[in-house]
RNA sequence: CCGCCCUUAGCUCAGACUGGUAGAGCAGUCGACUGUAGAUCGACUUGUCCCCCGUUCAAAUCGGGGAGGGCGGACCA
């Protein structure tokens, strides 16, 4: 694979990436680049991380070294989304769950490094650092770097502005050439990118993932169960969710079932050389069958396709490619429930 | 250490002074209309009134105690 196709296979998919010449020139450059993705165990996963950990076999693809940090520090310091007793659980759980995500996805988890942020961030290095940036970061700048990411309050405490320096200063510890994350990251990234280089450190290059619209139109939110689509729901509840979901006719904007296809659905049925098909009954014109999201997506844009026949469709394969995930955490159910032990009793 | 304020539906809050066992908006659920959903109409649901003790025929409401949260003062080590 030459430099050209390693570097469309990165930022296929994006929402952004922080330069893409720089990507170019890292795999110019000898050696093997490296890229992690963070995430903070809180509250349960779903189907927006998936599509995310979906790209994870696109960076394993294009010869990129990779890293999941657990943040299980950064769980707690976000206003105590995770209480300190269950962050051990929380990460146990996360570990798994990502694991089963990214095979799901076709890749090879044995490929990817398993990191908790307690494991380094604790460090003298790495809290000579954190030192030096709170001595030289504003109030603001950190409130302003963080805003998308760290939950926001009349009365913040320190933990949510620690968060984001802490986040920068992953990128370095890691060893990261690349940071990869939701397009929500961005601040706090381009705050590493800004700072980084006075400890340093290289800048990271930066890429980052669209973030999924939910199914009642609008973000996908944790407070709104019907929203989004839960790792362990069957069948029968992602039909239920899909059904439900806000799909008008010809539009794509806020169009949460487009874009589980586009950026989850697709890109694994390619992995598996299958294509998506679509029963309608003979009155609205029979079955369909579509290799590729963008002769699905023209279809819909022109009235061809109507979302009620797409719906069923799409809960169908949304489920089929969940259900590996879906079975890895029903075979060890004592991971949710001492992970989330008020809602998995 | 001291003082003040707050705690009522999933959320934001009213009701407390003048005790009669609870309300609004939003959210949610269900219908109607759409070959889906949304929007729009229409209907409906929701509560350990933070906890304990006391006064009273009767306490969200009054008194005492406690818990949690917030704000301020003092201290300037």
């Amino acid at each position: 694979m030459d430099t050209a196709e390693r570097t469309e296979l990165l930022t296929r998919f994006t929402e952004e990436v922080i330069e893409r010449s720089e990507i170019e020139a890292l795999f110019e450059a000898e050696g093997t680049p490296r890229a992690y993705i963070g995430y903070a165990p809180t509250g349960e996963m779903h189907i927006g991380h998936f599509t995310t950990m979906r790209k994870l076999a696109d960076f394993i693809d294009a010869g990129v070294e990779l890293t999941v940090l657990v943040a299980d520090l950064h769980a707690h310091l976000d206003d105590a989304k995770s209480p300190y007793e269950l962050l051990d659980a929380r990460s146990a759980y996360y570990e798994t769950a990502i694991e089963a995500m990214i095979e799901a996805a076709g890749a090879d988890a044995e490929a990817v490094s398993f990191v908790r942020g307690t494991e380094f961030q604790l460090e003298e290095p790495y809290t000579m650092e954190l030192y030096r940036t709170l001595a030289d970061t504003t109030l603001s700048r950190a409130q302003r770097a963080g805003s998308e990411v760290v939950r926001q309050s009349e009365n913040p405490t320190l933990g949510g502005l620690v968060y984001t320096l802490m986040q920068a200063l992953d990128v370095a510890a890691l060893g990261a050439d690349i940071a990869y994350g939701g397009i929500d990251q961005r601040g706090i990234y381009m705050f590493a990118r800004e700072r980084l280089p006075d400890l340093g450190h290289e800048k990271p290059i930066c890429v980052f993932a669209p973030l999924l619209s939910g199914l009642s139109g609008g973000k996908m939110s944790a407070s709104q169960a019907d929203s989004k689509i839960n790792l362990t729901d069957d069948e029968a509840a992602v039909e239920s969710k899909i059904e439900g979901a806000y799909c008008p006719a010809g539009e794509t904007t806020d169009n949460g079932v487009l874009e589980y296809l586009r950026f989850l659905v697709f890109p694994v049925l390619e992995g598996r050389d299958r294509a998506f098909v679509v029963e309608r009954p003979e009155e609205y014109g029979g079955d369909l069958t579509y290799d590729g999201y963008e002769t699905l997506e023209s279809d819909f844009v022109s009235g061809e396709l109507h979302p009620a026949d797409l719906k069923p469709a799409a809960a169908a394969a949304i489920s089929e490619v969940i259900a590996p995930v879906r079975e890895r955490l029903l075979e060890a159910p004592e991971l949710l429930a001492s992970a989330y032990p008020e809602t998995h009793d």
